[in-house]
DNA sequence: CCTTTAAATGATATAATATAACATTATACA
DNA sequence: TGTATAATGTTATATTATATCATTTAAAGG
């Protein structure tokens, strides 16, 4: 029977990166927006920002600072804590990274056309997280914070648990 | 005109403690259900977690672990860091205190009876915070997370901003 | 082009948050 | 009461983040 059973497809991960989904195009990808981002704004994406925000996006794993720190001071012997919150800083106002407060550390933001909180999955067993911005979510704290007449300045939706690929890793 | 403009009515916020709420209601309330829920599950709450306990709920402000240290400091001169992270982690696992991820922070449970994970409101003017429990915005993560086939272990919800109370002291 | 000014980075020190590891004391319970 | 387990004491150190001042680099106007 070719074409049985479709309750066997895959479940849809469309927001995890799949195990071999071609990196590098994301890592273009983030580079170029980057680039456009801050030419319009007209911020400067300094050599050492934009190796920051290179070593950020090395993958879909949110970075500590002194991860990031370690991998920089390879190439460059004098870099120090500062050198790196002050990228970083600066990567955050241009909404280019997310700061993932439940792990300190810091993830490269897929879309940074338009500035948002962001929401995210955290796969405890890899370490991966996956960027949602499910309007339903939003509308539903933006409800619940104006019943309580609380004005909101800033979300902080960080969701941790298992993800897709290591569920099936499990089986 | 006695009974004019209804639309003159303070805003409501139930979420937040008033100005001059009862606090020490809120106190003792805390202990017998901490009390309660560590006689029935057969955990301990010695003095030490006990009075931990009650200085997070010194006040509805999400308190630093060396904030309670200081405090804790006073009374018992030999008191040390893992002193209070680890009354920190019973009361955590007791479900008596949440931690804030965004502020490194710990504030008390309204609402220890059933285990949930909590949503946040936090003022950026006066530090205090309001633990939601909406379970529209539950479900909707719920649903976002089912959609990604991802598995939740731990949702973080934190939401700063400015409550009423310093929304009407600005004016 | 030069100068002035502001922004970015370098460099050092230290603050703030959190945990590891082992010793000692208290409690439960057989 | 003795023994095992849990809790706390104690010291040291790891991890994360910021303050401060010096120096270099880039931008903008004359």
């Amino acid at each position: 029977m070719a074409h049985a059973a479709p309750k066997t497809q895959p479940v849809k991960t469309a927001a995890f990166p799949g195990v071999g989904h071609d990196h590098s195009h994301c890592l273009e990808d983030a580079l170029d927006h980057a680039g456009q981002i801050c030419t319009d704004s007209g911020a400067r994406l300094t050599a050492l920002r934009r190796r920051v925000l290179e070593l950020v996006w090395s993958g879909h794993r949110p970075l500590g600072a002194y991860d990031i720190l370690t991998a920089l001071k390879t190439e460059r012997r004098n870099a120090a804590p500062p050198t790196v919150y002050r990228a970083l800083e600066f990567l955050l106002q241009q909404g280019l990274v997310h700061r993932i407060e439940c792990l300190n550390a810091f993830v490269g933001c897929p879309d940074p056309d338009t500035p948002h909180g962001g929401q995210f999955l955290i796969c405890r067993d890899c370490g991966l997280s996956a960027e949602l911005n499910d309007d339903t979510v939003d509308q539903a704290i933006r409800n619940s914070a104006a019943q309580a007449g609380f004005t909101i300045a800033r979300k902080v939706i960080e969701i941790e648990g298992q993800c897709p690929n290591c569920q099936k890793a499990e089986m």
